[in-house]
This record gives structure tokens, sequence and C-alpha cells, in this order.
DNA sequence: CTACAAATATACCAATTAGTATTTTTATTT
DNA sequence: AAATAAAAATACTAATTGGTATATTTGTAG
């Protein structure tokens, strides 16, 4: 029964995949310590063996639903060759933000950056640091389509980023709120307009 | 001193217009009885002979921070007259989404559909009302363009409306995590975009 | 001005909070 | 298998949580 990691790395990464998701629920300040070792069933010494408080263990979760996702993503990227079609990705992607790569909860960017901005500072720059990311990402994209010739060379590159990323996670936010998961669909459908309009 | 309200009336409101912007900022679970009776300067005694619990007051509180938004918008709705300046009047209110008519903490539509959707569910109803509200009267403007032949034929009202409420609301994240009110400037260009395209 | 009611404050409650020091159990190395 | 190191459980803080019963103050009507 070997494993590569030592038995507290195997247990902090048991404790961020457990609770990663009440984390992205809950919020930081609606969680709590008993949340924690309700979920994993372990004690609280257990806890504060592997995490300096339960501040670390929110941004491990946060770290690790946010990888799932850019996993996902990557991985989806990757499979496509123009890029028109790897814009498109982000569509699909979050066509549905329930069940994988997303945790319980929705999409952890938008919920940490909502539940953290006037609350805790690391959180927030946690959410930030997504954004810009995703951002910086949208943009190479697009950059990359016009110097191809796929897309017309007066696009705002960055308006265009900002806009999808607006448009997908406020649609997140309608479909869930509303309890209505068609919200979503059609605005990933300006989302999809958006990207057909640049087009050369 | 003869006022129209009650005393009670009065603490009542005193206390709703001085802990709203708290409820805003820091959300349901990260707001304490304490943060209520230390920014009103009342005891608890008093709190709760004017309110039945903490809830009653976060519900209180997100009811006056919508009417206050809700009343500034229809005020400058009745400024216009055309469809297309009306549907404008969104990108010029949340052009700036601090100070007034928002409270402190940015928009609590935002907040508390994020904050509340999987705690609190007479405060998620209460958020996803004002959504439907919202996007019920984007509607009715864009119905009513058409008819007045002030927009295309072939516009998708619920589209449009959700897709305008997705930028506002996640620009407003975007610009509030990431510190930058330039990103929601950008996005709302898109909102205009939209707005402009549809014009016959 | 007095009496009464309404509003507010005081003093308390039990439960829960994040966190810690210490002991016990479990892994790991020799 | 024994010794040791690492991990986890126990038992405990002190502070804070939302909420309440009771006392006191304040407003108001006669």
């Amino acid at each position: 029964m070997k494993n590569d990691l030592s038995k507290a790395e195997r247990t902090r990464q048991f404790i961020i995949e457990t609770t990663a998701g009440i984390f992205n629920t809950k919020g930081y300040a609606g969680t709590s310590l008993s949340d924690l070792t309700e979920a994993t069933g372990l004690t609280k010494g257990s806890i504060y063996g592997n995490f300096e408080s339960k501040e670390e263990v929110a941004l491990a979760c946060f770290d690790y639903n946010l990888l799932k996702i850019n996993r996902a993503v990557q991985q989806r990227l990757d499979q496509e060759t123009s890029f028109h079609k790897k814009l498109l990705v982000y569509v699909q992607i979050y066509h549905s933000f329930t069940g994988s790569p997303f945790p319980e909860g929705g999409c952890p960017i938008l919920n940490t950056a909502i539940d953290a901005d006037d609350t805790n500072n690391l959180l927030k720059d946690k959410a930030a640091k997504a954004i810009l990311a995703w951002k910086k990402r949208l943009i190479d994209l697009l950059r990359g389509g016009i110097a191809a010739g796929e897309f017309k060379t007066d696009v705002a590159p960055e308006q265009t980023a900002l806009s999808m990323i607006a448009l997908i996670e406020g649609g997140i936010m309608i479909a869930k709120v509303t309890n209505d998961p068609t919200s979503l669909v059609k605005i990933l459908k300006t989302v999809e307009l958006l990207i057909t309009q640049i087009k050369t």
C-alpha cells in the first residue's frame, strides 16, 4: 500500500477534496470547523495538524476547485485547432455549471469573488488572479485569431474577453438564483454571437 | 417633534438604514448581531424589540437596498422618451456601482444571489424575484421598442434582456474583485453595442 | 403632572465559534 | 518486532454567536 505521498500529504489532500464543495457552497464565513470535521470524519486536532487555520483550508480548497476547472478547459482547448473553435470551448464548458468539473455550489471564481471581496483579502486576491488569468487566455486567443486572419482586425480583444467572462459568470448567477438553467443557455447564445460577429 | 411614524417605526427604519450596507458587504452569515448593535448604537434588546430575528433584519435591508436602486432607475427611465434611450439608462446607472443609489458593498442583487443561494431560501427568493422583475422590465422595453418600430422585429427579447443583466452583474463582479472600474466600463460598451445592434 | 404603555437596556442563557496543549494511536524506520 | 517519529484524537480554552426574560427608561394620553 506504499504511496508516493506521506500520510500527512494524503490527509491534507483528503481534507481539501471533501471540503472544497462546502466552502464553495456556504462561503468562508458560513463554513465552520465543525462542518469540516463532520464532512471528513476527522477531528479538529487532525485538521489543525495539517493546516494552520481555517483560512488556509479555504485557500487550498479554492486552488483545488480552480485547478480542476482549468484542467478541464485546457484539455478541451487542446482538442480544437482553430481560434474560433477554441473560444467556443468556453461556451460549451459552461453550458452546465453543475457537475464535473465544477464543485458543489457552482463556479468558485464567482462565489469567492462575491463572498470574499469585502471580507478576506487573500481569497479575494486568488479570485482576482483567476479572473485576470482567464482574461489573459481569452485575449491571447483573440489576438492569435486576428494574427491568423480568423478574426477581424478591428476587434477589441480586452472588451471582448471581459464581456465573455461577464456574460458567463452573470449567466451562472442568474440561472442559479432563479433556478432556471435555460437562462444560462440563452446568455451563452449571446457569447456565441459575440464570437461569430468577429469572424472575418 | 410629532412625526407620522411611531417611535418603533422610526427605530425600525433607523436600524434598516444603518445596517443595510453591512449585510450587503459582509453577507448574511458574516454579519453578526454585534455588528448591528455596534453600528446602530442600540442594544440587542432594542433590535429584538423591533425585529423577530437577524433574518428579518436582513430581509428588510435587502428590500430597502433594492427599493433605493429601483427608485433611482425609475426616475431616470421617466426622463427618457424613446425605448432606445430608456434601455441605455441601465448602462448609465451601472456605470459606477459605488455610491448612490448603491449601498456599501455594491449591487445587493448580485451579492444576495451569491451569498444566499445555498444558505437562506427567503433571501434567495428575494434576489430571484428582483432578477425576474428586472428581466421583465427589460423585455417590456424591448417589446415596446419593437412595436414602436424602434427595434428590429427579429430581436429575441428574453435573450437580450438576460444578456444585459448578465453583462452588468458580471461586470460589477469583475470590476470589484480586480479593483478595476475600467473593466466595467468596457463591458458596458458591449451592452451598448447590443442595444445599438437591434435598432432599425 | 400622573399613570400607563411602549420602547429600550441589562443581564443572562445555552450553543457554537476558532484554536491549542496534551495524550493516544498509527506509520515508518531500523 | 522494537523504537521512534508522525499523525490524529481528546479535552480543553476564551470569546462570540443568536436569542430571551426581566428590569428600566422613555414617550404619550388623560
